[in-house]
DNA sequence: GGAATAGTGTCTTTAAGACATTATCCA
DNA sequence: TGGATAATGTCTTAAAGACACTATTCC
């Protein structure tokens, strides 16, 4: 793999994925955190995550550990760092590869097998001191999360597929720790995103029904 | 490292990084590539690189590979991020770790004992076809420096202590792929970036020289 | 009609771009 | 003085923000 190899038999290590699971709750920005089964840190919170194995790649750890979760084949998994400190975990070296996704809101099914107290979504305001370095992956997370909401259409993944205006801007303002004044919304969004505005409006709601868009690609 | 581990004894694998190491030379920018000395590979060009060491993080790994190439100590090496097709080496299961960098010019001191032949700064429309999957990494680097280079002051790393406002218009559009109108790059730099102008001016010029300018942080 | 939210008009402020002018150096 | 590049003035255009207004629905 390189011009000199330093040695001809270099050491070998376990390499895991933790994957940083992001939903917004009743408004809320949260992340899925799981209770540990097992020792080391048996019984505190990190994030889920798994080992990669021979034949896959590191996305499809990452994948096959989001289906063990929550069910959820997701398109959108991003990378998200390297995390390589050797005592990173106590067990054995483990160069640990991040990864972060966004699921929607109802698009989240339990897992069968999986108690409800063992996985949980939590505020991100709210979440406790994690096992292993996962504080740390976990804030990183977070960074480019908010990194991608700013200069990319990320955003659309925390929607459902038709949504409001007025939806939109709520997330928005959620993700991006700001508020946005309506009508220069309006206008933003428009060469922001590729939304079209759909012939269905809301329904059941006391006020004039806004109409429903979704996003083009 | 997980919630539920899917095998108690996880599988192992080598962990290698990559630097693609980038350089403005005669204006053109280039990357530094190495000739290969063994097989697999042996003799064709490829990105320099070492494997992971049990005790050192991987951005130790980069580091150390880095001074070994060049002689260079640098403190913006920065991830890339992660290359994990179980086929891409052909002699084990390695897991890459990208990372990109950039050194200014004038700082390139050969590093002893390695032949000027083997190591070499390409320009990078000219790049011939590199070993392994190094090809798929040079380009990740030169999107994400392009990336940083529009977003941050990351052109800084190119440029000499001081320099005069044309050289950092020279290789803005260079790194930009794009070109200033002068008046305006006068403007926008000085938003842009956190320059200050010194008392000193260009020496040795046919014109009248233009004040010289360094990076505050 | 009143309450509530949807959606629009338009003025102001700020940044980006185009282009002409003046300034300073050397030979 | 002329050639060359530095540095500035200012007009135009486009985006961002502030704020007041009209529209549509349910009760």
């Amino acid at each position: 793999m390189t011009f000199l190899d330093d040695i001809s038999h270099p050491d070998t290590m376990r390499v895991a994925i933790d994957l940083v699971i992001f939903n917004i709750i009743n408004n809320e920005l949260c992340v899925l955190v799981v209770k540990r089964a097992e020792n080391p840190y048996k019984g505190s919170r990190c994030l889920p995550g798994g080992f990669v194995k021979n034949n896959e790649t590191v996305e499809q750890t990452a994948d096959r550990v989001l289906y063990k979760e929550t069910h959820i084949v997701c398109t959108h998994i991003k990378h998200l760092g390297v995390f390589s400190d050797p005592q990173r975990d106590p067990r054995w070296r483990t160069i640990g590869v991040g990864f972060y996704t966004v699921i929607y809101e109802s698009s989240l099914v339990p897992a069968p097998g999986i108690n409800q107290q063992d996985a949980l979504f939590i505020p991100i305001i709210q979440i406790p001191k994690l096992a292993f370095d996962h504080d740390i992956i976990q804030k990183h997370a977070y960074t480019k999360l908010q990194h991608d909401i700013e200069t990319t259409d990320f955003v659309k993944h925390f929607l459902p597929k038709y949504f409001t205006l007025n939806q939109l801007k709520t997330y928005c303002e959620i993700l991006m720790s700001r508020t946005f004044e309506k009508r220069n919304f309006m206008k933003y969004v428009h060469q922001r995103f590729q939304i079209k505005r759909t012939s269905r409006k809301e329904q059941y709601v006391k006020h004039r029904p806004a109409y429903l868009y979704k996003f083009v690609v």
